[in-house]
RNA sequence: GGGCCCGUGGCGAAACUGGCAGACGCAGCGGACUUAAAAUCUGCGGCCGCGAGGCGUGUGGGUUCGAUUCCCACCGGGCCCACCA
């Protein structure tokens, strides 16, 4: 009780525990605040002060997070500690890097969470990102915090209108299959004096439209656009949502249902890209999951389009097929309940197929989904068959979709598995007309599939019998386009964007609209259109999209002046009102990566020196000039260009990239960056999951309900009941999520950090598990007390370097940095462990009395540990007199060198098999020739005693690696 | 229903191009130090067998001198799409 505590004290003084190691990161993140207030490392650009052009570049990027109010989940530091770890080794490397941060702070999360705590979302999203700003800081992350933003800041979403106003103010031009400025086209529909289309179905020469006439035929070309379409309404969230953003019928965000109605919207033409955002998927190094992702949400298929004839009507029925070949099965036709056939019908007083119609318009997704019965009714038209000649009925179902192809099919119910069942709930000719091998038709179903045309010949028409399936769809088609019916098509899955939601928290559209209804753009120079404060923005829950904007009724109502509209366009006093839609919380996101090059310009949305600079890849631009469009992946030689290395979620492999990348095309087309695709390399990290137990009925108990009885064996607490340990998401309800401030507390930032990346494969899926973090904070320890003596603090170091252990650590420096290039963080930190553990434990080196490190060899070894666990490497370099505080730690150092002559052996142990069994191992020379190494193996007693006097058949030897004896 | 990915000790995982399966860590067991515990150091550890030896990368087959790795079928788990003509 009287000396023993002082004299621990005193020992525990300058241990490694964690109470230390915060202190420790915590004086280091100190030291990196600056006197005008700002903090961390800056990365000057090209012309600034401090800036080196003879490095080569690395621009990395993290998917920035949406700041809720939960804080930091610990899936956000596996990536953020992943890009941390390689911008700190490009550091070392010699390399410039911009690794910034930011805030994707616009949304309907926020918006929710502001509705149910009566709070504004701009206080509580800005108490958010304080916090997530905090949290970071706390990891000793390396981001460039100059260059931080947020998308709600006026600032930055000036630029997001902005580019928003240049799709507008653009269209597609299908001859230079690029984004054009509209007045191109305004110009040459002027100078052609062309035919346009008005309202009625009639046309007129462009001189002699008004310009209400010219406008509306504009609109229907510009990228984004005002347009008439089936939305996803979803009353409970009181917005309308993208198809992406519908999921089985319920929103992504919140589950609520979705209803189908047709809604005049703001639109994007991202349909006009999906050919080039397929064939660009080429150019990038991503993930082949990702890309074959986005391949199949753009769904590019191949057809023909075909007119067919309607009985009383000058109009054709115009469908789109990928099996022309069976034009002959065509036994009727179905057109969606939303086809304009269907409403032409109802007009001539069809009631049961307005009342059909009426029905299926209105059944939800959900509905559709849960049973997928055909239902359907009869037009009471009739279109001709154009190969057969027949007479076919119309009918109207709601499996058919207006949104894909032509809102129109011709069924061949022989061949389509849908078309079939609907033919036999309605009692409809089936015909067959392909033949398949192997798998007969017999009127019991419908066989799909290519084979040979059956049945398919007319002599008032054409004959493909016999042909095959691919040369049957040739000459059906060449035998269209002959008849001026149809032609080869290609469609797409893929639908244009519905860019409008009705809610408060999101970017103003820069449009007003004036007393008879047209909209005039908001000049570019008066933007930001900033969103004004509302009391109550809470949305209207409705059947009918009600946007809260437009409760307030002071900025609404506006004169064109007062507005910013050009003069031209619109005189300065006419009352216009503005549009009172917002953008989705993905309008921030699609552009972000471009503002963090030079996020300070108040000119342009990007400084053009500062886009060159950071997203044009030097090693690729110069073959790309004249180089033919690669047709498949290569990473060897894809040269997309953009940012260097992005790192995020695979949860956003279609939505947020495919947006992203439609964007940056429409800048690259109209002049505005340099690249055609904005991230070059991708990577997904994967999901941090944890435990969680199940009952036998397969329910999950939350995690604070549960006993462990014996190892591995977990019961409920309450009832004794069995339950098994499975591995699950982190969720509040189970009560197994994770707080890093918690963890941070109990052992460190470093130890943190080290034990994400530790945990696994970066890529990979893999459960957190608390009980495993000792295993390195133990590392640091180990490490610590290496090269520090616990009770003085002073530096341990051996005086002589030890021959095999500088040999290790050349082995080590080697490998540590080969594994952080190909992100391989684990067999890294496992490599580093072996160095200390080798250090530590002077078993079986040269001298064991000796041990240790020299002060030389622990300086490279702090060099190498530095990006994983910064605060230690550079508290270890200081104690070491190689970095100081004021340098900002080994921030301007190097990598380590390492000698390759220390990574070959001279001598090398081969295990020698018989009849592929291993049955000795023996030391030859690492360079011995195979003849050589085939003398010594056999020469050996085991080996002579394994083959016991058997012929010996065939010796394998692989040089280095093994000898295996067949006899 | 269609497509894609993944199955290695009690657990997280390693394994270059087909070449010594289980590096490294956790948990476990034993030893040293300690009055004791913690911490630390240290030994053992896929399974069966006293042993020699045999069997082992979800299961069954195939290719090969040799298969966790390549091919086929099946079982189990996960992800995505889903009436897309």
């Amino acid at each position: 009780m009287s000396a023993q505590p002082t004299q621990e004290a005193s020992e525990i003084q300058h241990r490694y525990t964690a109470a230390y190691a915060n202190a420790v990161e915590e004086k280091w993140q100190a030291s990196l605040a600056h006197a005008d207030g700002g903090y961390g490392h800056h990365q000057p650009n090209p012309g600034e002060p401090g800036f080196d052009a003879s490095k080569p570049k690395f621009y990395c990027l993290d998917m920035f997070p949406y700041p809720s109010g939960a804080g930091l989940h610990v899936g956000h530091p596996e990536g953020y500690t992943a890009t941390d770890i390689i911008c700190r080794y490009k550091k070392l490397k010699g390399f410039n890097v911009l690794h910034p941060m930011g805030w994707d702070a616009f949304g309907l999360p926020a918006e929710q969470y502001a509705i149910q705590t009566g709070v504004h979302p701009e206080v509580t999203t800005k108490k958010a990102i304080d916090n997530f700003r905090r949290q970071l800081r706390r990891f000793g992350f390396m981001y460039d915090w100059s260059r931080e933003f947020a998308t709600i800041d006026p600032d930055y979403y000036r630029w997001t209108q902005w580019i928003w106003l240049q799709a507008y103010s653009s269209w597609f031009d299908p001859s230079a299959k690029a984004a054009r400025p509209i007045a191109e086209l305004e110009a040459r529909l002027a100078r052609e004096d062309a035919e346009i289309a008005v309202e009625g179905g009639t046309t007129k020469r462009w001189s002699a439209a008004s310009r209400r006439e010219r406008q509306a035929h504009l609109d229907t070309f510009r990228l984004a656009y005002l347009g008439e379409q089936t939305v996803n309404w979803c009353p409970k969230l009181g917005t309308v949502l993208a198809n992406e953003e519908v999921i089985d019928g319920r929103s992504e965000r919140g589950g609520f249902p979705v209803l189908r109605m047709p809604l005049k919207q703001w639109m994007f033409r991202i349909t006009a890209y999906a050919d080039r955002l397929l064939a660009d998927l080429a150019l990038v190094d991503w993930p082949e999951m990702t890309r074959t992702l986005q391949t199949e949400w753009i769904g590019r298929s191949e057809g023909a389009e075909i007119r067919f004839a309607v009985e009383g009507s000058d109009e054709a029925l115009t469908v789109f097929t990928t099996r022309p070949d069976t034009l002959f099965g065509a036994t009727y036709m179905v057109v969606a309940p939303e086809h304009p056939l269907v409403a032409a019908a109802i007009a001539r007083g069809n009631g049961a197929l307005a009342e059909y119609a009426s029905w299926a318009k209105n059944r939800s997704d959900i509905d559709r989904q849960a049973s997928k019965e055909k239902t359907g009714c009869a037009t009471g038209l009739f279109a001709i068959n154009p190969a057969t000649g027949a007479r076919i009925p119309v009918w109207t179902a709601d499996y058919v979709l207006m949104g894909y192809g032509t809102g129109a099919i011709m069924a061949v119910p022989a061949h389509d598995e849908r078309d079939f069942e609907f033919a036999k709930a309605f009692d409809l000719p089936i015909v067959q007309v392909v033949e398949i091998e192997g798998t007969p038709f017999t009127g019991e179903a419908a066989t799909a599939g290519e084979g040979r045309a059956v049945h398919s010949a007319n002599p008032a028409t054409l004959s493909i019998d016999g042909l095959a399936t691919a040369d049957a769809k040739k000459s059906v088609i060449a035998w269209l386009e002959r008849q001026g019916i149809g032609a080869l098509r290609v469609n797409y899955r893929l639908r244009d964007w519905l860019f409008s939601r009705q809610r408060y928290w999101g970017e103003p559209f820069p449009i007003v609209y004036d007393a008879e209804g047209n909209h005039h753009p908001v000049s570019a120079a008066s933007l930001p259109l900033v969103l004004p404060p509302l009391a109550d923005y809470s949305p209207v829950e409705s059947d009918s999209p009600q946007p809260p904007l437009a409760k307030a009724r002071e900025w609404t109502h506006t004169t064109a002046g007062a507005a910013g509209v050009d003069p031209a366009v619109l005189a300065p006093d006419t009352p216009v009102v503005r549009e009172t839609n917002t953008m989705p919380g993905w309008a921030g996101s699609c552009w972000y990566y471009l503002r963090y090059c030079s996020p300070k310009d108040a000119s342009r949305f990007v400084t053009p020196e500062a886009e060159r600079y950071w997203m044009l890849s030097r090693r690729k631009s110069a073959d790309t000039a004249g180089a033919a469009a690669p047709t498949a992946y290569d990473p060897a030689t894809c040269h997309a260009g953009g940012v260097d290395l992005y790192v995020g979620g695979s949860e956003h492999a279609v939505l947020h990239l495919l947006y992203a990348r439609f964007w940056h095309k429409m800048l690259f087309d109209l002049g505005h960056v340099s690249t055609p695709e904005p991230m070059g390399k991708l990577f997904h990290q994967g999901l941090i999951t944890s435990y969680a137990f199940q009952r036998a009925d397969k329910s999950l108990v939350p995690t604070d309900q549960v006993s462990e009885v014996a190892e591995g064996e977990f019961v409920e607490t309450a009832t004794g009941q069995k339950v098994v340990q499975i591995v699950a998401k982190m969720s509040k309800s189970l009560k197994n999520v994770v707080n890093p401030d918690d963890v941070i507390a109990e052992y460190g930032a470093d130890t943190f950090r080290l034990y994400e990346m530790y945990m696994g494969p970066l890529e990979a899926s893999k459960p957190w598990n608390t009980r495993d973090i000792v295993g390195v904070f133990r590392f640091l320890q180990r490490a610590w007390r290496l090269a520090v003596d616990e009770r003085t603090g002073a530096v341990l170091a051996a005086a002589t370097p030890d021959p095999k252990l500088e040999k290790l650590l050349h082995r080590t420096i080697h490998k540590v940095g080969e594994d952080i290039e190909k992100l391989s963080f684990n067999t890294a930190i496992a490599a580093m462990i072996e160095l200390v553990n080798a250090a530590t434990r002077p078993m079986g080196l040269a001298d064991p009395s000796q041990g240790g490190l020299t002060r030389d060899q622990l300086e490279r070894f702090a060099r190498i540990l530095w990006p994983f666990a910064p605060h230690f490497a550079d508290e270890l370099g200081a104690r070491l007199g190689v970095c100081s505080m004021e340098q900002g730690g080994f921030h301007g150092g190097s990598w380590p060198s390492h000698d390759p002559a220390m990574l070959v052996d001279d001598e090398v142990e081969m295990p020698v098999q018989v009849q592929g069994k291993i049955k000795a191992r023996l030391m030859v020379p690492a360079k011995a020739a195979a003849a050589e190494v085939e003398a010594l193996v056999l020469a050996h007693a085991d080996v002579v005693a394994a083959i016991a006097g058997r012929p010996v058949k065939k010796v394998v030897v692989v040089p280095g690696r093994m000898v295996n004896i067949v006899v």
